[in-house]
DNA sequence: CGCATAGTTGACTACGCTCAACCCTGGTGG
DNA sequence: CCACCAGGGTTGAGCGTAGTCAACTATGCG
């Protein structure tokens, strides 16, 4: 992967490329974070990913002559531009690599099936709760937000105020304390 | 793909592999069909994806020890078994198949995606219209349904009650027109 | 010192879920 | 050939809850 290495730096909100646009590159997060969106037909926005330092998107073009959906950051970033013919002669070239590449699908789709396991799951309540199980590390009972409750409330397909009315009465319930963002679970894993 | 040819056959509603059962192999539907589900907490079962003849399932297998769902025959299904050490030797030694098997997961991780954003219209009318004219085949008008309107359902997060509603709905207002699971659209595509 | 945006809460509405009853079909056995 | 049964399909009534709108506060940021 370490060939014809091309950067672009984008700004906060700035457009990497829309669904629609044709697909020459996918990329990977160097610093920054990336939203992969959609748009139903009703104008509601659905978050695909999520796209940290190290990870990758946009693989959906190797396939395709276009991309099937919006990259934005969401803060200052910089990604590495893989041109999609020269990323595959490389996996051609380097059979090592490709299990790297495979298994960096297979974290991508269990990424998917996790959130569609979350939106099955009516009760706001619970959702959340799943949701804040699912993020905090292992042993850990904390999780720390970098992103406004909006942009969770989006990911896990909740309205704002669903989500902050959910919180409050998690922390009224003593089930979680709140102190700037971040939170703590109070009940042990069930 | 065609080294160590090992068959399974299964009666409808049988089991194939377990959430949490080792994973050894990755599979091929040959005949028939096969339902990937999990169940959230409360019980709900989400379904992953619907493998048809030709589709390939249990790819998780490669990376993890055990499998992240259930893989149940929906009706009599044959499925041949990959080995996974196998695969990913082959893999490594037929660079050539690499690209295939790489599109494979693209596709899937599309339809994932495209469940979630399903899943992501609230409303009943409008979900139910874009599953129908994201499965009926470009330029045709009519879907046709091999499998209980149950089973749609639980595909689309609706209840069976509710699909049947819409869809009574969806006829009376005349979009649609119905006999023996045979839909088609009356509208032009929006 | 505003202005924009996130966070927070209340009240109301809408709609999907649940339960329950019923119809219809195909299959099975006497 | 009919009686029965099981399962899917269909519809009604009522409830719960997430969405929406609206108002307001808090927090940056120029």
């Amino acid at each position: 992967m370490r060939a014809a290495i091309a950067y672009r730096n984008l700004v906060a909100g700035q457009v990497l490329f829309c669904q629609r646009d044709q697909a020459l590159a996918i990329f990977v997060v160097e610093i920054g974070r990336f939203r992969l969106v959609r748009y139903t037909s009703e104008g509601n926005l659905v978050v695909l990913q999520v796209a940290r330092a190290g990870e990758s998107f946009g693989e959906s073009a190797l396939f395709s002559e276009v991309y099937n959906c919006d990259a934005v950051a969401e803060i200052p970033s910089r990604v590495i531009v893989y041109p999609k013919q020269l990323l595959l002669q490389v996996l051609r070239d380097q059979p090592d690599l490709v299990e790297d590449f495979i298994s960096r699908f297979v974290r991508k789709s269990q990424s998917l099936k996790t959130s569609l396991e979350l939106r099955s799951i009516r009760s706001a309540r619970e959702r959340v709760l799943q949701y804040l199980l699912m993020t905090a590390q292992p042993g850990e009972t904390t999780v720390n937000f970098d992103r406004p409750f909006k942009d969770i409330a989006s990911e896990l397909g909740l309205s704002p105020e669903v989500l902050y009315r959910t919180l409050a009465q998690l922390e009224r319930d003593g089930i979680i304390t709140r102190n700037r963002g971040q939170i703590t679970l109070c009940t042990p894993a069930t």
